[in-house]
DNA sequence: ATTCTTCCCTACATAATCGGTAGGAAAACT
DNA sequence: AGTTTTCCTACCGATTATGTAGGGAAGAAT
């Protein structure tokens, strides 16, 4: 269950652009340096995004990316599916596509549970919502108990 | 946000070990055939497992393995902490080894409240629990919506 | 029109991970 | 002794992850 680099650098690329507002478009260059990350890398996370049509873009000398919806309307669960595909996967296939025998068949409303669960947060928490520091206040009770902040 | 084969086949052959009880050990190739794992692969994992403290094994004419505890004492966040490390990851590491600037700051708080969420689901359920098809109410909840069972 | 900037596209590189195989050594039971 | 089963080491091909490099195309500014 790993969250990967593309995914946390799509995610803060479109933090910046949505902390920018309306100030025009914003320069890949800009939010590389700002986020941390490597230029080029990002390029290419930034064409995903187009495609994916989270972000439009122009070019030229006054050129850059915008989000292409306002920020409170895109999820993060749309950029991590944007740039890596479904949000959970089991052996590369969606829950609903498995099948179980013996005593493994209540594995499968296990991994759909799991997925809701996921899908509780990631669905419901909007590009505007962290950009603002406002967490949905299910996410803000979960990240306030110390038990979650400490590693097994 | 993936569960590998080796979790999903790791967690299948303890299940099977779980629905055994006491009935002597079982050998690897005997819960190979009945969940449909590739046998020498199915070795290696059951080699973490041993090693994971999990399960306990015998050699020789009538040996195979079994549970090292008691079956309603192991959680699936055992099995797959074992088999694959940390429950959930970004770029990596682990939630709170993370730092983000600007407007990406609130994105840690949400890291944490995603796996708090994650790990509601699979530290809260046994491997006694799915293998008797008793799953915790709350996850039974989750996957009781047919929401749950779409793909979006 | 020219120039400059910036996005856009293709290709490559490298390392790690995933999923799986092969062959035999060591131990335990019959 | 002989059979059975775990245990160990090594390997293997394919895919994915994380970048890098270089240049072409489009648009803006002058």
């Amino acid at each position: 269950m790993r969250i990967s680099a593309r995914a946390d650098y799509a995610v803060r690329a479109l933090l910046e652009l949505a902390a920018a507002g309306d100030e025009g478009p914003i320069k890949a260059e800009s939010i590389a340096t700002a986020q941390g990350i490597p230029h080029k890398f990002l390029e290419g996370i930034l064409t995903d995004l187009r495609r994916g049509r989270l972000v439009v873009s122009r070019r030229g000398g006054s050129g850059g990316y915008r989000l292409a919806a306002s920020a409170d309307t895109i999820t993060i669960a749309d950029v991590i599916r944007v740039v890596d595909g479904p949000l959970v996967s089991v052996r590369g296939a969606r829950p609903p596509e498995l099948s179980y025998t013996g005593p493994a068949q209540a594995l499968l409303p296990l991994w759909i549970a799991l997925r809701a669960n996921v899908r509780k947060i990631l669905d419901e928490v909007t590009l505007a919502d962290v950009a603002t520091n406002r967490l949905p206040s299910l996410v803000h009770t979960l990240a306030e108990d110390p038990e979650a902040w400490t590693n097994p």
